[in-house]
Parts: structure tokens; C-alpha cells; sequence
DNA sequence: ACTATATTTCCATATAAATGGAGATATGGA
DNA sequence: TCCATATCTCCATTTATATGGAAATATAGT
């Protein structure tokens, strides 16, 4: 991962809301959650989540399929993946141990 | 780590800027780098330099020491890792094999 | 075609973040 | 005490982000 997608991915997630989101979506897993339910468990106005979504989408975070009315929205794993992978590296400048972690898996994305 | 340190810490490295300074900080290890040494190496005005530092020292990511007139910061690495736990967490749910990740060892801080 | 539902885009507004010059503060040495 | 050095704080300006009402778009059912 490079360095500009890893500013982006953090700052889809620097932010409390958002970072919400991106958890509910992690904990619904592969299935996902339509607009509308992220929009209800949370409490948000529709045009407040449509922003916020449309951030996460944009840091490759999220995806969404249509189905019907609804559009389901789902965390990308690999991007969090990477991230993951990028922090570490530049953390640990190699030696994930700097940092008490076990090495990290090479990115698959 | 509680989601306001992990914003906090999320934020703090969501700017290019900050994230240079960071990553800077980790390559010069445990000894640090004054000041002064920083803004050389990124070209930056030591008002934003200053700027910078104070939000990464604000999101307790970097701690300085005086020594005769430099004051020397280092990259806080137990935040760091704190972090990485944080994020592994939420994004995968306690499984972190979901994120093909291994898992990481429980924070230290 | 019409109506209801799901979600988005548009827009105005409010709030916060980033930049860098100029001046203030702290330390060390002559 | 005076001067140089290292860094910070103050301030004005610019730029980006967050919020949410209202209207637009897309789909589904009747």
C-alpha cells in the first residue's frame, strides 16, 4: 500500500462516526447492512450517513451492491488488511517486534 | 485503547505531514531527533513544524526531552501498538485471521 | 402512470485543520 | 549582560470537513 492510500484510509477511519460505521460493517461481516439500517442503528440523518459512506468509499474501505431499493453496504477487509500491513512496516521499520506485534502477513492486496 | 485515543491517534497520522514526521521518528529509533533536525529533513517552517509536533505529542504518538537548547522527540511506541490492537480488533472481530492477519499480542498500554 | 420507499445529491452553514511570517521564550556561551 | 541558537506561540489567512434540510434519482409494487 502506498503512502497516499494509507493517509486516505486514515482518515476515513479519524473519525468517530465513520469509524462507527466501519465497525458496525465488520461486525455484519460478508452480508453487509443497507443505508437504512446503518442509518437507524446509529442515529444518523440520511444525507449525514450518505457523506460519510461516500469517504469510506472513496478510501476503498467500503463497497455496495443494489439490491432492490436498498444498497448494501460492506467493509473491505483487504484494504483494512493493508493498512494494517502499512503501519506496521512503518512503525516497526521491519521488525514488527519494535512494537511487541508478531510480523504481519505480506498484503494480499 | 478506547475509540477517543484511537480517533485521536487516527487523526494524528491522517496528514501526510504528520505521518512523514512519524515515520521519521520511528527510523531514528529510540534516540529521537531534535527539532531542528526534522524541519531540515522534511523542509518544513518551524511553525508548522511546531504545529505538527504538538498534534502528535496532543495524540501521545511522540514525547520530546530537553537537551541544552534542542528539545528531542521521539516516536512513542507503545501508542503505536496500541493502535494496531485497537484496529485489529474492531476490524476483525476478534478473529483476526478474517483480516489475514495473525493475531496480535494484547497491548502493553 | 402513480405512489411509496430507499438513498443520493445539492446547497448553505458551521466548524475545524493547515500554513507560515513575525515576534516571544528558553538555553548556552563569551 | 549581551548575543546567537533552537523552538515555540500568536495571529491572519486559506482550505477542507461535517452537518442536515430539501429536492432529485432509482426501484418496486399496484
Amino acid at each position: 500500500m502506498e503512502t497516499q492510500d494509507a493517509v486516505a484510509a486514515l482518515a476515513a477511519l479519524a473519525q468517530e462516526t465513520r469509524l462507527d460505521i466501519f465497525r458496525l460493517l465488520v461486525q455484519a461481516g460478508a452480508t453487509g447492512l443497507p443505508a437504512g439500517k446503518i442509518a437507524e442503528q446509529l442515529g444518523l440523518p440520511s444525507a449525514t450517513l450518505a457523506f460519510h459512506l461516500k469517504e469510506l468509499k472513496h478510501a476503498g474501505l467500503v463497497t455496495f451492491t443494489r439490491q432492490g431499493r436498498s444498497l448494501i453496504y460492506a467493509a473491505v477487509y483487504h484494504r483494512m488488511t493493508a493498512l494494517l500491513g502499512y503501519l506496521t512496516e512503518n512503525c516497526c521499520e521491519g521488525n514488527p517486534a519494535t512494537c511487541g506485534l508478531p510480523a504481519a502477513r505480506k498484503e494480499p492486496a
